[in-house]
Order: structure tokens, then sequence, then C-alpha cells
DNA sequence: TATGAATGAGTCTTCATTCAT
DNA sequence: CATGAATGAAGACTCATTCAT
């Protein structure tokens, strides 16, 4: 039951998903969500405690290592989403709705399983970094998580929608991954934006 | 009342909207809803025809000069998108939600005004400044449109999420603009590329 | 609509009737009460405040007149409460279901409409009377008020019962307000209470 | 089961009540109730056959002696009611609510156990005395039955509601069962009736 | 042009009841 | 004996939509 409902709501989003969508797609009755989950309120903390947060956990299983350097550590983010996406298909479609966009339907539930710490720790790592002279200048380390589920998680999302230009077909997720991994190493080194900074920023 | 529902869809979205919340903030009867639009999806299409295709054009307006540049050329698309944006504030979130999400209720309605042509050309320039070995070999020109939504778009609709991390408060949408052509102008760069690729891609 | 749901709930009680019940009573859909009264609960309301409100009103009307003597006081109650039974003959039978018994609906909601400071005063009435030596001393002045209604109420609620027993189908409702007329009159005064008192307290 | 059954009667009533909390408050299952009783409307059944009628049969124990006089008789029903509520204490409860209120759910099976007969003789005594002059003139033999309960069980099972009058703390059941005889008693003798129908009946 | 009244269809939820174990 | 699992039926409530005025 729990994996029809993740499925449906990566499918049509959870404020268009009935109890009885998902009772149907498990082969059961309506009621029974209700016996079980005593509930849709109480069925859709289920998905998130027993579903979403093992996306989570995947993606920050153990602390990123701080001697492993900046590129290895951002290459790492950005593998184990990947990995995570492969393994549950169905988080990048809900967390863009239900999480990202406001008002979702599971922001403040998922929210909380959002390991602020380590957030934090990344971005003094950045800052260190940064000053260590190893980032851009113009980089805001405050927003490289952002960025990073902006290159990652996001594209993710929506391969139905870019799926529709053309060329796009023979794309897969791996190709997905390694532009994204290119893009923000190189992104984030400081040795590019100094050549390649004048004559781009003029047009700002 | 096309104002009235931008804005209810951009806080809750389309699905939790009812007529009479528009009609309620619009100040005028549920009935004259259908009065003047003849039901809730002919509103709808009105919606995106007379208020999302504005966004789209404003950041489509003048085609991109191919003579200008590939990094003026990307600054100039994402500085149109901050600029959209500020004008019409309410876009990043329902885009997000009712486009870029799967089963968002504006997909199929909004995605007839992507100037499917304008992103193609974009595509074709990037492939020949890549095989002019301006652009790393590791970027994908048909991912970097989705990669410029990711970095801009996607963190403008966010706002509310990232704002929670602690020391966000004093960010601005300026900010963000400055980090996100950075990242962009040399993340695309095949200068930086080379130079960083090599303690980077053993970890993936 | 809320006559028809002032005559279900006398028939069937609050508990039993259901908002279709009443729609259907009244004429029209169940979704038309939700329209009038936002819910179940604000129809409630409206008939309490509405309706029984004004039995209540009819019978505590003018106070009564101190000076008029207890027999006649107790007269004058007893005759406004069949009276109003008499405009309001739904009223007995929401009154013990609802009110009278324990967790009634409607408890409550109507017990707010009672007029505590004229019962106060009727209750100081009848312990000045009793130290007059004018009401038997076995009387419990507290318990008047109560006697009151259960000689009168009550039994006006309860005829589909008593009915049953033979002999009964050609009283009526006079005949019941004489019967607990004279009851009441004799039952608190003194002079008979002393004559009877010998042979009756034995068999407590 | 019956007990908790009873109990939850009493509290909120038959309609209230659903099989789900008799097997709660019972400490078994819902499905066991059915097991043992084979539906909710059996288990009724069996409270109303194997509790209340106890009730009933408490009362109505040995046929009231005609010989030992009026007073004494009415006095000794009295008394057996309000031992009975002692024993019984969740009969007023059930029946104001289920037997005495239109509608009652158990009405019907209830009254089966009402002795008739004994109803019957009851009033033909109080007939026969009334001929004899023992009994007020203005008093109805087939009414003093039903003020009977009126007197007794009806205040037993509004304690709740007389009990928030001021001053009522303290007032025990044995109060009551003291006013309601003495109400009675000195209520049906002639000998006050003739003696205070003079002041008080204009007022009707 | 504008709206109050009204409704059919659909959703969540509860509950008595059944049944395999 | 006893129960967890499962369900059909019914009720409260919402909402898009219609229509007479």
């Amino acid at each position: 039951m729990l994996d029809a409902a993740v499925g449906l709501f990566a499918e049509r989003g959870v404020a268009a998903t009935t109890a009885g969508d998902i009772a149907e797609r498990a082969g059961v009755t309506a009621a029974m969500i209700h016996y079980y989950f005593r509930g849709r309120e109480r069925l859709i903390d289920a998905v998130v405690d027993e579903r979403m947060a093992r996306f989570v956990g995947h993606v920050f299983a153990n602390p990123v290592d701080p001697r492993q350097g900046l590129p290895s550590a951002i290459a790492t983010i950005v593998s184990r989403i990947f990995e995570a996406a492969r393994l549950m298909p169905w988080m990048p479609q809900i967390w863009i709705r239900e999480i990202a966009a406001e008002g979702g339907s599971l922001r403040e539930r998922a929210l909380k399983h959002l390991p602020m710490l380590a957030i934090g720790n990344f971005v003094s790592m950045l800052t260190a970094a940064q000053q260590r002279g190893e980032i851009g200048p113009d980089i805001e380390p405050r927003f490289v998580f952002v960025s990073i589920m902006g290159l990652t998680m996001f594209p993710l999302a929506t391969q139905p929608v870019w799926r529709r230009l053309p060329g796009t077909d023979r794309l897969t997720a791996d190709d997905l991954q390694q532009h994204a991994a290119a893009l923000l190493r190189s992104g984030l080194s400081s040795r590019s934006a100094a050549l390649t900074k004048g004559n781009a920023r003029s047009s700002r």
C-alpha cells in the first residue's frame, strides 16, 4: 500500500491522489486504507517516514570526509543522489512537487528528516575552501547546496519535460550525472573563474 | 480575477485552489467566475495564455544574438529570467509545481508557449562552441538549458525552503543571480575543466 | 428546514437524524443543508437558538410576581409550560432526550438559555414560604423545580408510552395539566402533610 | 461485556455507542462481540433481558399488598425504585433516553418486561380509593404511575443537570426520596386538596 | 451583467459485519 | 475460542456547475 501510494504521489501528486486511487492500485478497498493508517493524513505520514526518509538517509549516509577535498566531496554527493534516485525513482517527482514547491503537502513533514547539521558543515567546508582560494569569489557557499539540487534532483524530476526536446532520446541518467558533476566541478573552481570572468560580467 | 488566480496558484497550487477561493480574493462570487470564463478549466487556460505567456515572452524576447559569444549569451538569458521573476514573482512557484513537476496541471497548456525553435538554436550554438573547444568535453549541450533552469528558476521557486538554512537571511535575488551566472560561466568553460578534472572524476 | 429538523429531532433524536433526512423532509438536497448552515453542527445550533430558545422564553416570559402567593405562582408556571408545549409540541420530546438525558447532544447548547437567576429566585421564594410554614417540612425547595418538570414536561414527553396503558385514550393534555397542578398544589401544602404523615413514613 | 455495554449506554446512549467501544471497554475485540452475540442488535437484546429486566423485577417484586393502604403502597413503590437505582445506577440514564424518549432504541424491547397487569391493579386501587374519598378529586388515577416516575426516575436520571443549580452539592438521593415521598403522600391526599383548592385554581 | 439558491458527483471517514486462520 | 484483516454501506462535507431572477 505504501508502494502504491508512493507511485501515485509521484505520478499525480498528493492532492490529486484519493484514498480510493491508492486502494485500487494496491488491490484493496478504500476502507482498508483507513483501517491500516487511520486516516489519509497518517498514511501520508507513513509514506514520508518509511519511504522518503530512506532517500535522505542514502544521500547523507556517512558524512562526507572533510579530508577528501572539495571536488571529490561534491562528486560524492552528486553520485549518491543519482544512486538513490536509481533505487527510488519516484523520489525526484514527489520531491519537486511536494517539498520544493511552495505549499507542498509534504514539506513540513519531510524537512524534519533533513540533516541541517550536515548541510551546515558542508557550507562551512565551502567557506573555508573559498577563503583558501579554491573556490571562485563570485560563488556564494550558501547557494551551493541548492545549486547541486538544481543540477541533479531537478533535472531528474523534469525528465518527461526535457525529453520532449529533440535529440534527447538517447540521453541517460548517467549522462546527466556526468554533466552535472562536470558543471559543478569546474563551475566552483577558482581557476576557470579567473580566466573567464572578463568577457561575461559585462552583459549582466 | 486573473491576478487573484495567479496569486493563489502560486501560494497553494492549482489543484488546491477552488473557484470559490479565487472569487473571494477577487471580491466577486463564484458564479461570476463561471459567467466570465465558462468553467474552471477555461479560467486556467486564460491564466496560462494571458499571464504566464508573458513570462516566456520576456525571457525569449529577442533571440540571443549568436555573434555575442557564448558567455555573454548565457549571462543574458540568466539576467532575463531574473528580470522576469522580479516583474512576475508568482511565476517560479507556479512553474515548478504545475509545469516542471510531473502531472502538473499546466504542463500541456504551458509547453505550447515554449519556443522550441529558440531552444534548438541555443543547443546548436552550444554544440558548435563545444566543437571549437570553448566548452568542456563533459558538458552535454542538450542539458545546458535544463541546467540554467535548475540554477535560476529552481532556486527562485524554492526560496522559502533554503531560507530556513542558517545565515541565508540577507541573501537576495541579486546574490543568487550573480552566483548562478558565475557557476555557469566557469562551469561551462573548457579551461577550468582541464585543470580540475583529475582529482574529482575518481570518486564517481 | 429548521422545522423539518425540529420535527425529526423530536421523532428520532438528534444523533439518529442525518442531514439527508432533514433535507428530504424539507424537500431539498443534503448539500443544501450544508450550503445554508455550513455543517451539521451549525444547523443544530440554529435549531437551539431559533426554535428551542422560544420555548424557554415563553415559560419564563415575565418573572412570576412574588406577591401572588405560592400556589398561584406554581399554577402559573405549570400553565405556561403546557401552553408552550401546545405551541411547540416537539419540545418535550427533544428536551427529554437531548437535554435531560445524560450525554444529550443539546445539553450544553440549551442550558445557556436557561435563566438560572429566575430559578434561583424561585427557590428563594419557596424557602421563605417553607419558613413561614406554608410548605411541608419534608419538601426540599431545591427539588421543587425538578419536580415540576417531572410532572409536566416529563409526562408530556412520554405520552406515547403511557398511552399504551389501558383506558388512557381519552385523556388529554388538559387533564394532565389539571392533575399536575392539583398534585403540586396539595403536595407542597403544609396542612395535608401534617394530616397524612403518620401512616406513610413507616414503610420507607 | 454486558456490563461494559450497560455502562456505555448510560453514558452516551445506545446510538452513540459502537460495537468497538463496548469491545474496548470490555477488553476484547469487536469481532468477539459478534462472535458471542451474533450482531449488535442481539447484544442490545441481551442487555435488556439480562440487565434491565432485573430493575423492573426489583420494583415490582412482590405485588403491593392491597390491604396496606394507599399511602403505604406508594411509599413502598418509591422506596423500591430508589433501592433499585442504588443497585443499578445506570438504569435511570438508560431509561430516560432509550425508553422514555420517543424513538428510544430500547422502548419496544423493554416495554415487554413491564408488568401491565400490576400497573392495572395499581390504577384500580387508586380509583377505588378516590371513590372512597381518600384521594383528591382533581387527581387522575391513570396519571399517578407516570407522576411517580416523574418524581423518582426522572430526577435520578437528571442529576447532572440539576446539580448545576447552586446549593445542590450536598443533596443526596436520600433527600430526593424523602422529597418525592412527601410530595406524593400529601399531593394525593384528599384532605389537603380541600383546604388548598380555593386560591390556586383561579390562575389556571 | 451579476448573484443567490440549488445540486450531482465525488472524497474522507466510520462502522457493523464477515471470514480465514 | 479468538482475532486480524477486509469490506459494503452510509454519512458529513466540498466543489464545480447551473439557473432563475
